[in-house]
RNA sequence: CGCGGGGUAGAGCAGUUCGGUAGCUCGUCGGGCUCAUAACCCGGAGGUCGCAGGUUCAAAUCCUGUCCCCGCAA
């Protein structure tokens, strides 16, 4: 039996190892990062990846780092196989890459070498493509550099968020990796290399890019609340209160009107001009408020315009 | 006990400081106006004020406890 040892943090990664499981391959151990202190009240949660591990009685590691001899040592005597990285977390040094016979495998959330990095499926929806997906790649030293091996692709649905992506994309996921893994064992597994020029980058989302700016043209702005949802989630700055914006959609625009000038406050949510056309917001969300639909908020908080 | 906001009619809110008739916008139902309407006019229904206990002649409001939701932080 070829056995595994898988690194994987959310839940991304969760659905690969899910799959995994489903399809009877043996899952020596499990990698995640350490349990963080989380949410309100700052309980320390365990990750997705570490809580189905233990549903399977698989062993976990949270080791701070890999770049020690301890952990190398470790992963040694696991003796494993293949290593699989989903969405781990950490780099993993040359020293354990070289340890398994059949190499180290990644299930990364875009068709490579389009935005290598973090944050793929944010990217794919914040620059409006139409074709999203999933590729299986040997692990080089250098970060979602390796040579490919396979991919799925998908279209990006109207209207998709990168969490909606998120939830379609982490099955294919799984998928690709069994289909891969078989691939790998049976040495029919292909080894495609990046093309250069065609490299691109998905750097980390932060708040600082929560701000809308109206200047975009609508089409920019919708994407832009898209790409962003649901974390850090895209804001706005509306009569001196910050909202969160959760749904909107593109409209045609009066001429002359400014970008960031209300058009239309009612039972239609709100309507903002743009640099080109304007953005209809569906779905907003005050401080320390729920979402909620915008004709509702504005039921209990009249805009005078 | 990391910090903070909130639970009042189907929806969104005000009222709580300083206890004293349950309010607003919308929806809903009925009627009217209109060529017509998501517009306008008239009328009605709909609420154990999150839950439990306490103080009081009297509690949405003050006190205590409890459940739930949300924002920050990650």
């Amino acid at each position: 039996m070829n056995d595994i040892v898988f690194m994987g943090t959310p839940g991304f990664a969760a659905a690969s190892l899910q799959a995994l499981y489903e399809n009877g391959f043996s899952v020596k151990a499990v990698f995640c990062q350490p349990d963080k202190p989380k949410n309100r009240g700052m309980k320390l949660v365990p990750c997705e990846v570490k809580v189905m591990a233990q549903a399977h009685e698989t062993p976990v590691y949270q080791p701070a780092s890999l770049r020690t001899e301890d952990a190398a040592e470790l992963i040694r005597e696991l003796k494993p196989d293949v290593i699989v990285a989903v969405a781990y977390g950490k780099l993993l040094p040359e020293e354990i890459l070289s340890i398994p016979v059949l190499g180290c495998i990644n299930i990364h959330g875009s068709l490579l070498p389009k935005y290598r990095g973090s944050a793929p499926i944010q990217w794919t929806i914040l620059n409006g493509d139409d074709l999203a997906g999933v590729t299986a790649m040997y692990m080089a030293k250098e970060l979602d550099a390796g040579d490919m091996i396979d991919r799925i692709e998908t279209p990006v649905l109207p209207g998709e968020t990168a969490g909606e992506l998120f939830d379609r994309l982490a099955p294919l996921g799984g998928e690709l990796l069994v289909r891969t893994l078989q691939a790998v064992f049976a040495g029919k597994a292909e080894r495609i290399p990046q093309e250069g020029q065609l490299v691109s980058y998905a750097p980390p989302l932060s708040r600082e890019q929560s701000p809308v700016d109206w200047n975009k043209t609508a089409r920019e702005v919708v994407c832009h609340i898209r790409g962003l949802h649901p974390w850090p989630c895209a804001t706005a700055e509306i009569n001196g209160t910050v909202f969160k914006l959760h749904l909107a959609q593109v409209e045609n625009g009066s001429g002359d009107s400014k970008p960031g000038q209300i058009l239309e406050a009612g039972k239609n949510g709100l309507l903002i001009a743009c640099r080109e056309g304007a953005v209809r917001i569906l779905e907003l969300q005050a401080a320390g408020g729920k979402r909620m639909k915008a004709a509702d908020y504005l039921r209990g908080h009249p805009l005078c315009l």
